[in-house]
DNA sequence: CAAAAACCTGACCAACTGGTCTGGTTTTTG
DNA sequence: CAAAAACCAGACCAGTTGGTCAGGTTTTTG
């Protein structure tokens, strides 16, 4: 019984396949798909190119198996937001979650990004279907607190386009940012672009920034 | 005179040229340079794939030259702001500019950002420092603002990151968009998309929005 | 402890694709 | 109007790359 509980696998196979897929990310999120070599995989897992085959059936099929990895990855708090919690309080806290993401997986957000950039082509029509409930449910939400008074009129749409864009953006252009600052972004400039975001966007729709998020 | 002035050049090679970029384009942003073929470029633009070679001297070659022409996209009004000059002015036209170009040029935009997050590859250092002379005398005229009290204080990069973020995403990932708002995004609503940016952003750093963009 | 299952890997190949070559035709020019 | 320049395009090729195969070894299991 602890046995099938417990996620921890650590049989060979097990290993290896998190290898690959931490190999994959790297390689797919700097060369993209077409771009991506299954021998430059197996060079940065450290196995003969021949397992990265034997434990994904093909290339299309580890890259389906990242994405689907990645995907998990939208997931956050803001998923259970009620109309009586505190816009504020929630949208501050997304946009810390979703930098949080920017930081510490730009790699998957990069992925992610070229698959949408491509016209979204690997997405199956079960994600679409699923991200498009989320959003028409936070819709819902957002448009209850303009209802209930405790946000200004604000179309909920650009209000999430923007924090996605915005943060996301951090992963991205990363690339951009590092030639512009001089340097690599560390983790106390995140933790101020992520304070400068969230007082942008909650003061231009006109909400008090929490008092820790200051 | 009139000849070496006018840029009207409607010679057979230029108009090959021209129609083998537009084509180019297109296909560069869906596939992206590695996954790009050549024929396809050629089918879409009804010309003979070593036609292609011909007027470029390799694939290479052709994507070199649709980045330098979609480089020059990044010029904008911005680039000749003043201290003395109305930062929600400025601000307001530089968001509508950018705005204008995602509707406009959304395959250039892609192109663009697949470059960036595949780590700039391409782009060559001259751009680059170019790029990060604009970026620092902008910088410098931002904190000029905030000095003569025009402006809330502000990180000018993180301002300047965002603006660049929220209006690129309306071309980069229009599928997504298209397939969140269950259609594709016309003229007027990008009118929209881009006076509610604009309200976000400026209110956002303590800006009044200029009557002209409400 | 044997047999089954899982894992490993070098050798190989068929398909694809950027690019060349050659021999044209059309357009421009002096 | 001739010759040079520009343009056109089919045939072809060499390098690359995802993927197969066959014959192993190691690990698990009953």
């Amino acid at each position: 019984m602890s046995d099938s509980l417990s996620k921890k696998d650590d049989s060979i196979g097990a290993i290896n396949r998190a290898k690959i897929l931490t190999a994959a990310e790297k390689e797919f999120a700097i060369h993209g798909f077409k771009g991506t070599r299954v021998q430059k995989i197996a060079d940065r897992a450290e196995l003969p190119k021949t397992n990265i085959l034997y434990y994904f059936k093909s290339k299309d099929g580890l890259y389906l198996a990242l994405l689907q990895e990645i995907l998990s990855l939208w997931n956050s708090s803001f998923d259970n937001a009620k109309a009586q919690d505190d816009p504020a309080q929630v949208l501050a806290a997304y946009i810390a979650d979703k930098m949080e993401i920017s930081r510490c997986r730009p790699d998957a957000s990069k992925i992610f990004a070229l698959e949408i950039i491509n016209g979204a082509p690997n997405l199956s029509s079960f994600f679409k279907d699923q991200h498009s409930n989320w959003m028409n449910s936070r819709v819902a939400v957002i448009r209850q607190w303009i209802e209930l008074g405790k946000l200004p009129d604000i179309d909920p749409h650009y209000l999430l386009f923007n924090i996605w864009a915005s943060s996301q953006h951090y992963a991205d252009f990363s690339a951009q940012i590092t030639e512009l600052k001089g340097h690599e972004m560390d983790q106390s400039e995140f933790a101020n672009a992520t304070k400068s975001l969230i007082k942008l966007i909650l003061q231009g729709c006109g909400l008090t920034v929490p008092h820790e998020y200051k």
